[in-house]
DNA sequence: GTACTTGCAAAGATTTTGCTTCCAA
DNA sequence: TTGGAAGCAAAATCTTTGCAAGTAC
């Protein structure tokens, strides 16, 4: 009884107007900076990304949008350990969970797959019956390059 | 190369003091109520439970407390994958870590421990050479009683 | 055309800071 | 006694909401 599968890595764009999903100028420009983005976005950091193409896109637009793409579980929320302020970082979803590693000296975040993870996912599921649909998985530690 | 040693079920105010932190009225309390708690904790129901105790207790001495706390890696700070709002919830460092897993439905949160975890953190550290201080595993689904 | 979205402003919620007074060691 | 801590108020962050105007389908 594995996890739920994964959403695969279809563009977002597509993946949205196939569930309905109205498509706005907005919508498109947000979804395609989250998707291209090679690093873990906070909702400052989309918006300021976006107002470079659109400068009249609002904040409040950004908050919505994630709110939706959560809602359809097309992004996944991070903290990465509350490094800095409570602020919170999303990423679009992969085929594959992975863990996030911040380290806490340089800031840097890895993220690491690992088989072990899969069998722990089905450990939980099986060993108490419960449903997994999102998981989170974030070390806070010295990365390789920090420990001198 | 293990991950790095947990903080011993040591009274958190023994803890305190043998680092030499000065233990107020305010501090002694909280953490009496932190250590004492059957449930994870929120900076509001920290702050409530202490009022009835010490009805001047301020709430910003819960924030300073926690955030004591949180530097000398004495409780844990967990999201539970954000059930309700962005509110952070604390719990006491106990010997091993756990996973939480976050019921989608009817927000029960269950621990989980597991042998697989304490491998998957041994891979960590052995092939990224990642030096792991603290880690968090959340779960959030369908617990068994929801699942009907 | 109609229902859903956006922008704007304002409110909410949570957390942090400045400063004075107080207290533990 | 003295540096750190608490209380209070105010600010700073981050996020959500109400509503009028705009727009996708």
């Amino acid at each position: 009884m594995p996890t739920e599968s994964r959403v695969a890595r279809r563009p977002l764009e597509q993946e949205l107007i196939s569930r309905g999903v109205r498509m706005t100028r907005q919508r498109r420009l947000l979804v395609e900076i989250i998707q291209s983005a090679d690093q873990h976005m906070d909702v400052l950091n989309l918006w300021q990304k976006a107002r470079q193409q659109d400068p009249t896109l609002n904040k409040v637009t950004v908050y919505r949008t994630l709110g939706l793409l959560k809602k359809h579980r097309l992004v996944d929320e991070l903290d990465l350990m509350h490094l800095e302020s409570a602020r919170h970082y999303y990423e679009a979803r992969t085929t594959r969970d992975h863990i996030h590693l911040a380290c806490i000296k340089c800031g840097r975040i890895q993220e690491f797959e690992s088989s072990l993870f899969e069998k722990l996912k089905g450990q939980i599921e099986r060993e108490r019956r419960f449903r997994i649909s999102v998981v989170r998985v974030e070390a806070g530690g010295y990365c390789d390059k920090c420990q001198e």
